[in-house]
DNA sequence: TAGATTGTTAATCGATTAACAATC
DNA sequence: TAGATTGTTAATCGATTAACAATC
């Protein structure tokens, strides 16, 4: 039930399960694949084949949306409670230590890293800050297990070393590089915000 | 030669390009498939096949450094410059209009928008900034072809219809929200902080 | 009941990996 | 030459789409 969803399928039940939340909160209560599928720009089909790795979830009348948004926690452990951190103290770092919608989910800051200690000590956050020679024993010590890389493209590789030294398990690494890790059990999730405009400027030619 | 490129092939050039630009910088001229696999994360079959988009690109003794970074750069368009506008000015917003990586690319931050008219003349900053009302107007008067959202999920969608309305060819959409846009010809990239946690999550319960 | 909808198997489609001839 | 490497076709693998029986 692990490992052996998909990619791609995680991917989209990611997301199901934002929209879900979404129309809970609207107080819909029922909802069936073939309108999920028009919100979230699929078939019908991946809708069902993707909700059906989790077993039997729906009935001939459609889904209870509090239902399925339970199956899908559940089965992708949304409930379990994850606590991150963040190196590299820049806009990109701050925007994202800020970023409000953490706040009803289960993902926790629960610490900043700098390798510049003056900035360090004018930030003011209720989130605990360090300096970056530190990541290795405050990684382990608070059992943070997924860190997010925002620093010079030049410290990426190290950033990302003394994260795994410290007993990360997933990373998600803002900095134009390929971050090299041979122990396959670290997930690493990357965005490249310059990739991004250089794919849609190849995309819109028509 | 352009869609005829798979979207995944797309992604994957577009990062080599960005390891080419750096392997030229550190003064290398050779290259082989293997290396880049190496460097990439894949098999040279997929580093080869991916080259071969733009018909013969390589030698016996293996690639060029700079003429594979041309011959990519010509294929994908990456030498015309691109016109793009930020709309949501909080601290994402911020953050990505002050991304430094966009310094010696082709991407031309021209146009910030918020609709908080007062956080507009508090900002100080060399690009000009607009009320997000006039987007439609100061987009297709400054022909501006790529837009980032960066506005609260409840803005998103009208967002994305008013830089539609300026007649946008593309959009990076950092909102929580699955945009609507019945123009198949306008890509849409997105990215989904709190998914991004999630999808790590779900994937480091080992 | 009739219509709508799911779950699941089969068919299609596409991408990745393998294999190997050609070449310097 | 021998070794290394590409380009390209073929084989495999995996994901998406289609079809349809089962069910309320």
């Amino acid at each position: 039930m692990k490992q052996s969803i998909p990619l791609p399928v995680l991917e989209r039940l990611s997301i199901l399960y934002t929209v879900l939340e979404r129309l809970e909160k609207e107080g819909r209560t029922a909802v069936s694949s073939a309108e999920l599928g028009r919100i979230m720009n699929v078939t019908p089909h991946t809708i069902r084949k993707d909700i059906n790795y989790f077993g039997q979830a729906g009935s001939e009348s459609g889904y209870s949306v509090s239902t399925l948004r339970n199956t899908l926690e559940k089965g992708l452990r949304f409930d379990v409670s994850r606590k991150a951190c963040i190196v590299g103290l820049g806009r990109m770092g701050l925007a994202l230590m800020n970023f409000s919608g953490f706040k009803d989910s289960n993902i926790r800051i629960e610490a900043g890293f700098d390798s510049n200690i003056n900035r360090l000590e004018t930030l003011k956050t209720d989130i605990e800050l360090y300096p970056a020679y530190e990541i290795p024993e405050v990684v382990k010590r608070k059992s943070i297990e997924l860190g997010v890389i925002t620093v010079p493209p030049e410290a990426a590789q190290q950033t990302a070393d003394k994260l795994i030294q410290g007993g990360i398990k997933g990373i998600i690494n803002f900095a134009p590089v390929i971050i090299q890790c041979d122990n396959p059990a670290i997930a690493i999730r990357n965005f490249y915000v310059l990739e991004e405009f250089r794919i849609l400027s190849a995309l819109i030619q028509i």
